[in-house]
DNA sequence: CGGAGGTTTGAGAGGCGTCAACCTCCGTGG
DNA sequence: CCACGGAGGTTGACGCCTCTCAAACCTCCG
């Protein structure tokens, strides 16, 4: 199952072994493509929406002299540009972070799944928005927290979304981006980044080497970077709020 | 119509007058609100979605301290928490900024509208969807812009949305919020987001005073905060691009 | 072995935060 | 009618966090 990883660890009602079955059908290709290229760019009008599988892929925007902003940074499972389905344009550039495999949605298709499937429709609505939620945590990290603050809760963040999806062994994992990259998610430079990640690791908090994040002290990092997971919407932990009886979605 | 301004100047199809009476219709209540009241919190279970009909209405998150980062500001026409729908429970809190006027929408009417208005069910996870791209532009505003940039960026957005549902007059429109609100928005202290007022005020670009932001040099003010409206989605304009045939949403 | 991309460290500058004082406006009550 | 208090706005002095500029180093790989 290719489209296995998606809303893994979210939601608090599974995909029916039916609706499973439906993404997976409707999925039209699937293909890798290598880092650092380009899958669609600001302004284009979309006909289809990439499931990422496997690899790294960030959204981002630049500014009038070319400094990156990264607006989202997506991992296995993820629909990175489903928000395209109801919005026709997009209002940001995807790219490659890494090599990585993706399946392409038809928004015909798309819409075949909202009209034959509602629950899974909502479903992908619930996707969509469980991004947004991501963004309102990055608009807060930006806006109060100091550098080493917005890598903190970056790397918690990263952490907690990893181990929805299975790729984290005792708050270790593959994490292939480069400090540069980091920095412009983390709305830093290079430079200070590097710094605060000699910090990080100095404290005995976290270290960043090689392609791979290791979290030692997990609740410090947390307490660092203000981080409280409960907006990434995940069904574990004391953050889940049980069912009322009036199920909606 | 106290749900005429839902979507006005957005999207490429307006609401057919079938689906206007339609969301009118499930609207279960209307009530006034006063000024700098909650209107929801943080982690509870919500189970229904406001209106807004008027006024202005933020949401918001604060860090330890107690300081507050307002993630989004809502003018008439927008539905503030509609997000809450699929979610089921939020992820900030919501407040008033002025008085306001709201219309509450079950979520049973909403699963209601989605099965026998399937166009409008997208058209409302369509507007979730700006509101998520307004996000995008603010980590962008955040991460990338100075004090100046991010003030010039944050009133040439609202004063694009108050052209959407028609409650500008030449560059000018009613924005009753302090300086301390409009720099929990910005990222900045209220100390600071005064020195910028100054600055665009000696520039000529605009001014805030008395809840009136009346803007000036309109397109001094865009290059300044280096804003460019596409993201708004709005039906106006040369960033407006025009169906292919294949209609989706 | 040479070059490119990424990482690391230092020195100096500046934007913005902090602290503090003072002002205006306005509703309330003596 | 004026005193009073609180909210919001304005301005100055000072310091620090982060940026900029610069250079060295490391590693991978053609």
């Amino acid at each position: 199952m290719l489209s296995a990883k998606f809303l893994l660890g979210r939601g608090r009602d599974a995909l029916s072994p039916t609706e499973q079955r439906a993404l997976e059908d409707a999925m039209s290709g699937v293909r890798t493509v290598k880092a650092n290229q380009h899958l669609a760019r600001r302004g284009e009008v979309v006909t289809q929406s990439t499931l990422l599988i496997d690899g790294l892929v960030s959204r981002y925007m630049d500014d009038r002299e070319g400094q990156r902003q990264i607006v989202a940074i997506h991992v296995p499972g993820d629909f990175v540009d489903l928000h395209g389905f109801p919005l026709r344009r997009l209002d940001h550039d995807v790219a490659t972070l890494t090599e990585v495999t993706i399946g392409s949605y038809d928004h015909q298709a798309l819409l075949s799944i909202t009209e034959r499937f509602p629950h899974l429709g909502r479903m992908l609505w619930f996707s969509t928005l469980v991004d947004a939620a991501m963004h309102r945590e990055w608009i807060f990290r930006l806006g109060r927290l100091d550098a080493e603050g917005r890598v903190a809760h970056f790397m918690s963040e990263m952490l907690t979304r990893m181990e929805f999806i299975g790729l984290t062994d005792e708050g270790r994992f593959a994490f292939p981006i480069t400090q540069s990259e980091l920095a412009e998610a983390c709305g830093v430079t290079s430079v200070h980044v590097n710094r605060v990640l000699r910090t990080l690791r100095e404290s005995g908090l976290m270290t960043f080497r090689n392609g791979v994040v290791d979290i030692a002290d997990r609740a410090g990092l947390a307490r660092l970077g203000e981080f409280a997971p409960d907006y990434l919407y995940g069904d574990h932990g004391r953050w889940r709020v049980e069912g009322n009886g009036s199920e909606i979605a």
